[in-house]
DNA sequence: TCCCAGGTAGATC
DNA sequence: GATCTACATGGG
């Protein structure tokens, strides 16, 4: 927690909306995205798109400080997720899958943000066999020796130019990635030379996607289904990592199950949906002492 | 000291 | 193909 000095608030413009199916707190807690601080009780800073948003949330209300409609339109209604019907979404996995409507129920405000791919690519390379803190502390090396200083220790996320200009082997793995180093640095030269092109990426299906993503060194069917789902808006992509195999296999399977086995009926069972399924399993896996 | 973490590449069979 | 292991780093 850092105090904020609440004048400081005050005095500053801000964009107020009125939410529903919509948790600040769960939204960017849930394991999805890394370059977050929290403040306050639902009160967060949060470093995407260029930007450093400080954000509130009061009961069915969102706060944006610092903040005009028109950026609001333009940036954030898009990242939080904010015109899409998660009423509509949440009836039609309850629907097939009653077996969810506990844990749908008590994660009522989760949404899946729509982050900036790049970052979102790099944040999974090193997500690999880290847990949620380190990655977001790798997060945040990388931000402080690449990226643009907004103020005091604020940093954004550096750019593909940023990293292709500057990151080497050493200072990346000064950033604490270790043996992801090479990995990153793979990314940031394909994506760099247009090998892997965002543009190309948003306009192909969702497969041809995943093959491109995948000839990155440190992308594997994981790591390509997160960036699909979170840096693409792929949301039928179900990504399958130490958890949600536990849970899976708890629910469904009860036995040990192959991820490709656990991909193929997630795809079956869920269609569509998958990507919003796969992030209320994975809350539900992780407060799960039993697993 | 050992084991695990939002995995993957490379070796080996 | 299907398994086995090394890979940095930090925390329980």
């Amino acid at each position: 927690m850092v105090s904020m000095d609440m004048n400081d608030l005050d005095n500053k413009e801000y964009y107020k909306i009125k939410v529903r199916d919509f948790n600040l707190e769960e939204v960017l807690t849930c394991g999805q995205c890394f370059n977050f601080m929290e403040l306050d009780k639902d009160f967060f800073q949060v470093i995407a798109k260029g930007k450093v948003l400080r954000i509130r949330q009061e009961e069915d209300s969102l706060i944006f400080y610092d903040t005009t409609k028109d950026e609001y339109e333009r940036i954030w209604k898009d990242y939080f997720d904010l015109a899409r019907d998660y009423g509509e979404i949440k009836s039609a996995i309850i629907k097939t899958s009653p077996e969810l409507e506990n844990v749908i129920r008590e994660h009522s405000g989760i949404r899946i943000l729509n982050q900036d791919f790049f970052e979102t690519l790099i944040s999974f390379i090193i997500s690999q066999n880290k847990q949620i803190p380190q990655i977001k502390q790798v997060v945040r090396n990388l931000s402080e020796m690449y990226g643009t200083k907004v103020s005091d220790s604020v940093y954004l996320f550096p750019t593909v130019k940023e990293l292709s200009e500057n990151a080497t082997d050493e200072g990346i793995r000064e950033c604490k990635a270790g043996f992801r180093a090479p990995y990153i640095l793979d990314a940031i030269n394909k994506v760099a030379a247009g090998d892997v092109d965002e543009e190309a990426l948003k306009h192909a299906s969702t497969e041809e996607a995943k093959e491109s993503l995948l000839s990155i060194k440190g992308v594997g069917e994981k790591v390509a289904n997160c960036v699909l789902l979170f840096g693409l808006g792929r949301r039928e992509s179900f990504p399958v990592d130490v958890w949600m195999k536990r849970i899976m296999e708890n629910m469904y399977f009860h036995k040990d199950t192959p991820k490709e086995v656990i991909m193929d009926f997630a795809k079956e069972k869920f269609g569509d949906y998958a990507g919003y399924a796969q992030q209320y399993l994975f809350i539900y896996a992780k407060e799960n002492k039993t697993l």
